[in-house]
DNA sequence: GGCCTCATTTTGACTCCTCAAAATAAAATA
DNA sequence: TATTTTATTTTGAGGAGTCAAAATGAGGCC
């Protein structure tokens, strides 16, 4: 039984791993877990004697076959830990996050098989996040940003890449969560803004940095 | 934040205790917890640095006042846990231990009080174990076992004090679950036997160690 | 009192995860 | 190419929780 540690960190570079060959840097790894560089790398080591990544001395690291499967497995508690606290116990997406982050580790095979069937089999979390099926398949769908779509055609929310409270919100505030139907207004490129308008809601200008965060797709 | 590990001694010292000023001997906490008794003693000197139990070298331990708030604490989220994955995700109630065994250490104060809320404020867990209120407060319900009540009287199964899965679903089998009315039809004390008759089930034959599992109260 | 037995405590060691700080390699710059 | 900067790795150490095995204490028994 892998600890939560190791989950954490497989979790962690699957997150920020691009591309099933692309490899992370152990500073990036250690700034992400919060630890200081030489625990990266003893830690990866640890990871690679257990055939769950690849380690290259200097290159960086990358999951294995077995190391991404037990990732997805995370992820998919975690997930639907989000989801069920938000649809059966009432909590607001910008704090499920953290409640998250510990039970991801706790919950058996058996409870996470009941929250899916209570909630319907759904395939994404409140934040839009792709949900992995059990058998660790993810549906990612492309998507553009608010940051690079069209203007003024129909768009609607897909995903919000923020797991910052503060963020989200801002973002539920403005109207711009997963499903809501968006129009961009404007984008001013040198400015570095770009006018929203969320379906019954007021326009909202966002910066890049903001708008990079919301990912819309065709309506 | 205490340690998922000082969580458990409290909670397992708090169960075995007896009485406010009672001692628990080392060689009984340790077979509790399923460690060495060099283990027990040096964890509990760990715990009697931080205040959390008074500790007689030689003589065994008992909670402090700090001891028992965090024990009773643990208790009210393994409880509210048990009943929420009964009543909530359908988890038989043989199961539910193992589950809360690990829950009651990851779930939020915010997470329980909101599970506390979709189950209406309950008084007990699915075993009849009583759930301590956020305050600390225990409602603890005298009863007799189905080993030394009368017989020929109508009571109710108020308690079955075993987290066995194998005891547990003879006990649902049989009907003796809390809340259904029983009399006990005859008591062999010789042969340390008990006959009861659920309301709604066939009469069913206990040795006395079980039936000391069962308590009731009067109807 | 002296001895035996059993529970408890002590000692030394180990795993896991972490940090601080020194050493090293690689890359960037001059 | 030589030098400086930056990332990474190594080394040494510590806390938490555990075990194995030796030492100690306290009662009970002769
Ligand atoms: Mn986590
Ligand atoms: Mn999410
Ligand atoms: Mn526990
Ligand atoms: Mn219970």
């Amino acid at each position: 039984m892998p600890s939560s540690t190791v989950e954490n960190y497989l979790k962690q570079i699957y997150l920020m791993q691009q591309g099933d060959e692309a490899l992370i840097s152990m500073g990036h790894i250690a700034i992400a877990m919060g630890v200081v560089p030489g625990t990266a790398t003893s830690m990866i080591k640890t990871l690679a004697d257990s055939g769950l990544v690849e380690y290259e001395p200097r290159g960086g690291v990358r999951l294995t076959t077995g190391g991404r499967k037990l990732a997805l497995h995370v992820l998919r508690r975690h997930r639907l830990v989000e989801l069920f606290l938000v649809k059966v116990l009432g909590l607001d997406w910008s704090e499920v996050h953290a409640e998250a982050e510990e039970l991801e580790h706790s919950i058996s095979d058996k409870v996470i098989d009941r929250i899916d069937d209570v909630l319907g089999h759904p395939s994404v979390d409140p934040h839009g996040d792709p949900i992995p099926s059990a058998k660790g398949h993810v549906n990612d769908r492309p998507t553009m940003s608010l940051a690079n779509c069209e203007t003024e055609t129909s768009l609607r929310v897909a995903r919000v890449i923020d797991q910052d409270p503060a963020f989200l919100q801002f973002a539920s505030r403005s109207g711009l969560t997963p499903g809501v139907s968006v129009k961009v207004e404007s984008r001013e490129a040198v400015a570095g803004a770009v006018s929203v308008k969320p379906q019954g809601a007021k326009a909202v200008t966002l910066g890049t940095a903001a708008a990079q965060k919301i990912l819309v797709e065709p309506y």
